[in-house]
DNA sequence: CTGCTAATGCAAAAGCTTCTCATCTCCACC
DNA sequence: GGTGGAGATGAGAAGCTTTTGCATTAGCAG
């Protein structure tokens, strides 16, 4: 499928800021992008697509379910393509590195806590901090 | 023990503002405050400090390990005073109440994915966002 | 009591994100 | 293919939370 079918099918116009944003995140799927890197990354395409058109459009992919936001610390929002297949985050809190993982036992777990209080869940995020194995090894 | 000797320990001066704050913190061990709610809660109380020490306090408190800081969505930070005993929350997302829990089975598996991965945990956060019993009773 | 250092208040500024509004672009329809 | 109009965009202003610079004040060791 195409990226105008894509956007078409998110009853998203398909747009050139649009399929732009969404090309830049495709060649980009191991990464966890800010609004900022995106933009910089239209610049050094030349692309002459406003920062606040970036804000926008992430934020509707979001709203379609294209792209996941999270809130690592530090105040701001990342971005990635949502494959569909939910996974949580591991940071390394020297080098900003980010590991992605899945556990079924605390997915599990999860909706447990929740039916026991009478929650409907909407969404949840688990950020595991620390210092991964090369930052340890520079440490000595 | 004193807050005065609390600060002490903490290896902080026991100034006015610093007691205020902690005293205020406490008299609200229930709620996640942010800095702008204690600044007023602190003007209610007739007291002359400033939004910035506030903020300046808060941070020195987390960092003492007096209180949890916390990033709820919304892109600004809560506070709650730190009894010694780790929990995590439960959000409802229509009505902004806050539930707490400990659940041993998810905390043992963050250890070993962490353990697997090689990486030293500092800290994680587990937030459950959803919609609590009473907003799905208004609901209908 | 005194003096030095750390802490504070205020205002300015930073950093991220959203909003306003005039202009431009998609695209359904002819 | 041409067109009208709703929706999208760019630029800059503004909003919000948080931090910082600096002159002044206040803890507290001696
Ligand atoms: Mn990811
Ligand atoms: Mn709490
Ligand atoms: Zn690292
Ligand atoms: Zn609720």
């Amino acid at each position: 499928m195409t990226q105008t079918q894509d956007l078409k099918k998110a009853g998203l116009k398909a747009t050139v800021p649009r399929l732009k944003i969404l090309e830049i995140l495709e060649n980009n799927r191991d990464q966890h992008m800010r609004a900022e890197d995106v933009y910089k990354a239209l610049l050094e395409s030349n692309e002459d697509i406003g920062l606040a058109t970036v804000y926008r459009v992430l934020t509707q992919f979001e709203a379609a379910g294209l792209v996941a936001r999270h809130h690592f610390e530090g105040g701001y929002s990342v971005f990635e393509l949502d494959h569909g297949v939910h996974h949580d985050h591991m940071l390394c809190t020297s080098c900003g590195s980010v590991e992605e993982f899945v556990d079924e036992t605390i997915e599990e777990r999860q909706r447990v806590i929740a039916a026991n209080a009478g929650y409907r869940i909407t969404d949840h995020s688990l950020y595991i901090y620390g210092i991964c194995p090369a930052c340890q090894a520079q440490e000595k």
